[in-house]
DNA sequence: ATACTATGGTTACAAGTGTAGCCCGAGCGA
DNA sequence: TCGCTCGGGCTACACTTGTAACCATAGTAT
């Protein structure tokens, strides 16, 4: 997903349903966009069912069309896959190679994992 | 950087310097395109910055212009922040939650964690 | 009623991406 | 020497993405 139609899903995960004229507002505080732009969005996105709406009262009520998470996975399934050949430790190696991770960030994943063991 | 061109640095990293002919001679293997296919991304990539190359003997000798490492590196980057507000305790959460992780990945990723405490 | 605003529809246009062809000169095998 | 392949340069064209204006209608505030 682009990233500007990304940004108007965060949007609308956020909170929905939401009117035109509503996701316009906050899209131009955010960005900075125009309505018209945020309006080409809506419609793009719409059309290739990201979004939804209800005809209520006066204005169209906009729902994403599918939760954040399933999103989330599938941007995630496909980024694993092309950069680190779908192996999350793989990735984890990397970046912990490449010094970008904190001894506080290390602890983070520790906790983590304990949490998770004692779930399952 | 768009995957096509992701593609063509792959078959780069994994072996280089490379000609122009060998380069469009694996894409062809790899993903069936035309060999000006191939051209038209290596043209691209070189006004881009991505590749360079050495006015060999006969044919260009083309290399990388960084390290596979340092690409990684910004993608991963730029895509946690997209997603996960930069965290990868975040994403990893999200993974777990989802169900997408495996008891044995789980270990795995202990198993780095522990063997980078060692080292540090 | 009148003017302004929000809605929704349509059109526009540049840059980026995916995919490929055409052309010409140089070298190599028959 | 003749054609074929390689290498490099240029052109093409559709689709996607980023960004936005214009237009008409219906509702709202005065």
């Amino acid at each position: 997903m682009p990233n500007s139609e990304w940004i108007v899903m965060e949007c609308l995960w956020d909170e929905s349903p939401m009117t035109v004229t509503q996701i316009a507002k906050a899209m131009e505080e955010q960005t900075g966009w125009a309505k018209s732009t945020t309006k080409t969005l809506i419609g793009r996105m719409t059309a290739k069912g990201y979004l939804r709406f209800e005809e209520g009262g006066k204005a169209r009520e906009y729902y994403p069309a599918f939760p954040r998470s399933e999103a989330v996975m599938a941007e995630t399934e496909n980024f694993l896959s092309r950069l680190y050949n779908g192996s999350l430790g793989m990735m984890v190696n990397t970046l912990i190679d490449q010094k970008n991770l904190s001894r506080s960030e290390i602890k983070e994943l520790r906790a983590i994992l304990d949490k998770m063991e004692g779930v399952k």
